[in-house]
This record gives structure tokens, sequence and C-alpha cells, in this order.
DNA sequence: TTGAAAGCGCTACCAC
DNA sequence: GTGGTAGCGCTTTCAA
């Protein structure tokens, strides 16, 4: 089915079928009503690849993900998503379970399919991949990573406020025995997750010990985590945790060993995704704006070039109080 | 960046490019080279569009789901990658909402782009919808909702079995008060499940009473359907909920109302989503094998078209007993 | 083993 | 208002 069957069952040219279809407003109401008869009675559907290709110009927008288990992940394509249904784009997402491989891969098909733009939203980063955007010169935001590049903007949460908010309000609590549960050792923004919280307890000086267990950015590596961590004679009084979709087995498996929250241990998360309200007892954590950053990385992608506004945005994340958190057992 | 520049700078002709990008073993391997050499210096990205539209066939499979935060639907998506994955395909998502419009929409826009194959994992349907689908000729498959035509295969789950074995269940620990809860009254798969719940719930007689309550699909769905039912002066023992993600909510809000689970009130899900066996308690709920579902999804799109497989799929799905489910109080 | 050229289905420009 | 037509970047015969 094609534009030209279409014109000719409406015996007009292709060319009037295309503007009544892109809605030009230059047709005679007659036509018009002609050619929308002949789509209707065709069912005819365009061919999306050719106009794309004969426009030069796509609306759509590639995302790439690191883990579309983690609803955080999600919670930012529905931002980015909504946002740009309402500008007509529409949104591929990719991910990448983490690995710079399927990272390049996943840059290079965005890249054949000529999206409109692209929003990294991964922990993982590699300089090849530096490399691919900035010379594609295809407009990019990147979610926490960071890069360089003109056409790149850097979308950043201040992660060491959060974790500086989180350290302070466990210390006041007088919690002495921190443990931090991450994941991912491998992929250096998470390694800076984990110095940063190492360096945050420093600053309350010797008084403070902690230990720190990664795993998988899951419930499963929360619950191993802690299983890592209970085997060593050290005992927390608090359990620190990377983000909530771990601290949700984190909390498990501390039922799990007899241990209740927050009278014996108490644990926070990072990112206020949905479920951290539900949990029981409801997660201590630090608000990330998910859908605002979706939306934010779309205005960033779709802002004429010439507007030269900040090509760094950064995030200040709050704490949210809940019930998994409290006076450390003495 | 086109074939045609990457063909001057290697000296040869575009078509000698194509061979080499697509692998076509019938290339000298020093032009091979050549060409190879002047992808990587151009820093070439092959357009897909192009690709697609000269080929014509294009190597996406499209996948529709209701709601992409209920992990339900992540985990058939992830299943469906991964096969496709395999065997070279890429999948392209879009959600509905449970909106038959967008759902409409999201088809043409699969049509559009000449999908090799459609996935619908929605529970809205609509005869425009079934009719878009089935004058296409597209390959589909359609979970849950059920459509006819010749290519397209049903996925189904007998849910019947599933509610049965559940409601016997809580029959057998003393439940004689029943509530269930579920979403989008308006959506006829969703009703028949309602309605599959108040049958079951017959055969044990008239000494099992029960109760419904609707809200949306999400845990905050779920707590508000607690509320509503607890406003009435009918107190279930168990509280029957449509899908584990809304249980999430059912669970947190019956603790707010100083119920205890298992022991004032059992819970039960459906699906067996991952968090389900993180929550505390520990959700019984029925296992939907996911993972598989978005498997045997994609084979059923990519069978030959003379193999004349089963065009309805069922599954029977398992009980999986954790601690939200106890004998009924006396 | 390679090149020339005819499309794939559409948009957009130029005429009429 | 409408039609003719030259591409968009690629694949794929057909010849050489």
């Amino acid at each position: 089915m094609t534009l030209e069957e279409v014109a000719k069952r409406a015996r007009v040219s292709t060319a009037t079928v295309s503007r009544v279809l892109n809605n030009l407003e230059v047709v005679k109401e007659s036509t018009r009503r002609r050619v929308l008869q002949a789509v209707e009675e065709l069912n005819y559907h365009p061919n999306l690849h050719a106009r794309t290709l004969a426009g030069g110009k796509s609306r759509t927008i590639g995302m790439i993900v690191s883990n579309v288990s983690n609803p955080f992940f999600v919670d930012v394509f529905r931002g980015l998503d909504a946002a740009a249904r309402e500008r007509q784009y529409d949104v591929l997402v990719e991910h990448t379970d983490y690995k710079v491989p399927q990272l390049l891969e996943s840059v290079r098909t965005m890249l054949g399919k000529r999206v409109a733009g692209l929003a990294l939203i991964v922990s993982e980063m590699a300089p090849e991949v530096i490399a691919e955007i900035q010379s594609s010169e295809l407009p990019t935001v990147v979610y926490d990573v960071g890069a360089p590049g003109p056409k790149i903007t850097n979308l950043r949460v201040r992660y060491e406020t959060g974790m500086q908010r989180i350290v302070q309000y466990l210390y006041s609590l007088g919690h002495r025995r921190m443990a931090f549960v991450g994941h991912h050792a491998g992929l250096s923004p998470l390694q800076v997750r984990k110095k940063v919280f190492l360096q945050t307890v420093k600053q309350y000086g010797r008084e403070v010990e902690c230990k720190t267990a990664l795993n998988a950015d899951s419930p499963a590596g929360g619950v191993e985590a802690v299983r890592e961590l209970l085997q060593s004679p050290f005992r927390p009084t608090a359990v620190v945790c990377v983000n909530d979709y771990m601290a949700v087995g984190v909390l498990r498996e501390l039922r799990a060993q007899g241990l209740s929250v927050p009278g014996d241990v108490s644990v926070t998360g990072f990112d206020n995704i949905e479920i951290s309200e539900f949990t029981n007892p409801a997660l201590t954590t630090v608000n990330i704006p998910r859908a605002a950053i979706g939306q934010m990385a779309l205005d960033a992608l779709l802002r004429e070039d010439g507007a030269a506004g900040p090509r760094e945005i950064m995030l200040d994340p709050e704490l949210v109080l809940r019930d998994s958190t409290g006076p450390a057992p003495r």
C-alpha cells in the first residue's frame, strides 16, 4: 500500500495526497475528502521510513537506560515520553544491563535510526561512546555519568548532597556503625557513590565505623549484600543503600535474619521510587525528581541550538523521612 | 554521511560498500579492508530508514503494553527483547495506559514503521483495533484480550484456574468473607477477572460473602481500594487482588488501618512479579511465566507462515504460597 | 569481483 | 489548488 495507490484511487497526484496527510492547508475541501476516503478504504498507513528519509528529519527521541527493571529508569522514561508526546515526538528505548558493549551498540542503533535527540540515562560510560556521540553532532543529554561536547547537556544530581543529608541524619540519631550497599563495582559513577559515602562518613571522624558490600542492582542483590555484610563480625546499626530498588531486598533480608527495622537496624534508600512508600516499614530515602528529569532531558534536546542555555543542569536532592530509620540501638 | 561518501573515499562503488556492510562474501579482502577503513574514518552509520525502505523488510518487532510501570509488563518485555536480540531483531515498545485511543494510535505507528511483527500485551481492546491488525496482515500475537484472524496468535493464561486455586486455598483456610481488588471497570478482560472471582466464590455456596473494589493499577490504587472496602461495615478476612502490583498497596493500607496480615486479613496477588517475594509479609500469589510469555510471543511472530502451529496458546498458572495468607481469624 | 542504475515510498520545490 | 518530478540513502539486479 503506497501513496501512489491512494493517489490513483482518489484521482489526484501523490503530491496532493502528501499534502492532505501532512495537513498542508492548501487543499480544496472536496479533494481532501476524496483523499481521506481513499486512505480509509485502502487502509493505508504511510511508510514512516520513507517519510523520514524524504523529509530528512525524524520525530523520534532515543533513550538508553541501564536497567529497565529498576523503576527509577521507567519513571524517567515516562517523564520523557509524556513531554515528547506533547510535542509530537515519540520515544525509542533501549537498555544495556550496565554493559558498555551494549551501550555502544545501542548508541549506534540510535544513530542509524537518525533520532532527533538522544537521552543517555545510564551509569556506565566509555571513551568510545563519548567519541561516538561527539562526532555524531547529535543533540544529547547525559544523566549522571557526564560527557563533554558542544551538543551535550549534562544532567546531574548532587549525589554528595543527598548522601551528606542521609549520613548526617543517621549520625544525629546516634548511629556510629554504618554499612553501604551498592552495585557494580566496575562502573565509575557507582564507585563514586561508594566513595562519597565513605568520605562523608569520614567527616564525622574516626568514631564512625563502616563497611561496604556490592551486588546486583535488584532486590535480590540487596539480599545478597546483607548476607555478605552479616558474615563478618561487623554489626552495622544502619545500612545506607545506593538506591531504593536494592533497599527493598535489604529490608527483606534483615527481617529474615531476625533483625527489626528500624529497631535493630535503620535502612535508607535513594531515588524515592514509587514502592519506597509502600515497603514495610516505609523507606526513608532521598527524592530524585524522576519525571522532571525526563521532562528536562526533552527540553534540552529540543531547544533551539542558538539558545545557549546551561549545558549542565544540577539537581539538589532532598531527604524523605519515613519509617525505616530510627534511633540507634544502645 | 552517506554510502556514497564512503564509496568515494574507498574508491569503490556504493554497491560494493553495501556488500561489505552486509557481509555479502563476494568482496576481495583488500577492497573490503579499504571500505571498512573509510567507514571507520568517516564515522559512518548506515541510515536504517533507507535500508529498511530499500530492503523492503524491517528487523524490528513492535510491542505494545498497557502500563510500563507495572513490572509484569516490563518482565514480558525483557523476555521478548532477549529472544529478539538472539535473532538479530530489536524491539520497539509503546504503552497505552489502558486507553483504547492510545492503543489505536500505537498500532498505527507500528504499522507505519512496518514492524516485522507485533505483540499486543494489553488489557484493553476494541473492534477498530482488531480490524486494523487483521487488514494489515501483520503477524501479531495478542495476550489476554484475544482477537481472531489468520495471522493472529492468541496467548492466554487460564485465569479461571488461577483464581480457582486461590479461592479454594483461602476457603480451605477457613475464609468465608472475601473481597476482590481490581482495576479498570470499563475494560472487558478486567471485568472478566472480577466475574471469574465472583463465580468461583459462588461455587462455595451462599456461605461465602464477598465484595469488590476497583481502582487504578498501582499500589496507590490498592490503597484506595482498601479504604473503599473498609468504609462499609463488611469486614473481609481475605483480600484477593487482581495483580501483585496493586497488592503491594493493599498490604500497606491494611497495615496502616491497624490490621495485621495474615493475622487479621489474608492477601493474595497475581503474576508473581519480582517484588512479590520481597514484600512484608511475602505475598502469596499465582505465577505467570512472564519472560516465557515474551519468548513465546517472539517465536509465534517469527515462525514461518507455513508452519501451522497452534494459533492459541494456553498457560496454566500455579499457586505460589508465601506468608501473606493464613487461617481465617475466628 | 565490481560498477551502473533502477527502484523502495515519501517530501518538497517548481510550474501551471 | 494541483501536478510533475527530483531527490532522500540504501539494496539489488544485470552487465561487465
